[in-house]
DNA sequence: TATATATTTCGTTAGTTGGCGAATTGACGG
DNA sequence: CCGTCAATTCGCCAACTAACGAAATATATA
């Protein structure tokens, strides 16, 4: 699924591309703090995280009960390409330009806080 | 429809990303060609090449009752990028490679030519 | 061992997309 | 001005996608 037509689809869809930028701009982030920034349902969240490491945008990593995605350290030339050119231009998206606030809010908090209030069903942004 | 979305949708979709890659060989075609080429019904032909005109990946020009299809002269930053990078990787899909015999045996033929031909309901590829 | 919790998988549903053929548009040639 | 022809628009259908909630999985904690 490594092709180029993978990650086109994958960054076609406007919550995946939000996922891609987010990435670029905080090393690492956990499903509850995507699940947050998009705000959609976990179990959809998941999905789109999916397809972005089937297209090889993205790498995940399992610690304890978490499960961390970050952008790949060594993607193949055409996926460390494609981010680059799609993470240069992302600006243009309103959507994603205005997720940098929202990151902003949710980094305040551990993922482990972040959990916590979102159990009790307290959104943070 | 310019967005960076516009263009990773356009560029998901195999048949449009054929015609992107034909039009890097080939400097012009027009619309009977790339109907020739893709084995796709004139309509669904003209809709695909609509949809990467609209993303700002393909420039049209009309002459007399011929339509004729190119890569943007002067694209738009992101745009001109996305068709660096695809191009550069595009031969990474098979279908795309495959496309170049197809396209050396149909400019074996003028545009005229080529349409009387599909009138008489031959296949030239 | 049992419970709580973070994530994923599954099943379903609404909306979108890609395909075709028929009808329409616009330009050439008799 | 009428018929022909390249291309486009329209209406329709089949296939795909994104979304959700419920159930399953896997890990930490009591």
């Amino acid at each position: 699924m490594r092709t180029l037509l993978a990650m086109t689809a994958a960054l076609s869809d406007i919550n995946r591309a939000r996922i891609v930028c987010a990435l670029e701009r905080c090393e690492e982030l956990c499903v509850c703090q995507i699940h947050e920034l998009l705000g959609l349902a976990p179990s959809t969240t998941s999905k789109h995280l999916s397809l972005l490491v089937a297209a090889g945008l993205v790498d995940s990593r399992k610690e304890g009960r978490w499960v961390y995605y970050r952008l790949p350290d060594e993607a193949d030339a055409a996926a460390a390409d494609a981010l680059e050119w799609f993470c240069a231009h992302a600006a243009e998206e309103p959507a994603i330009a205005e997720d940098e606030k929202r990151l902003d809010r949710i980094l305040a908090y551990t993922p482990e806080e972040l959990c916590r209030r979102q159990a009790k069903g307290t959104r943070c942004c």
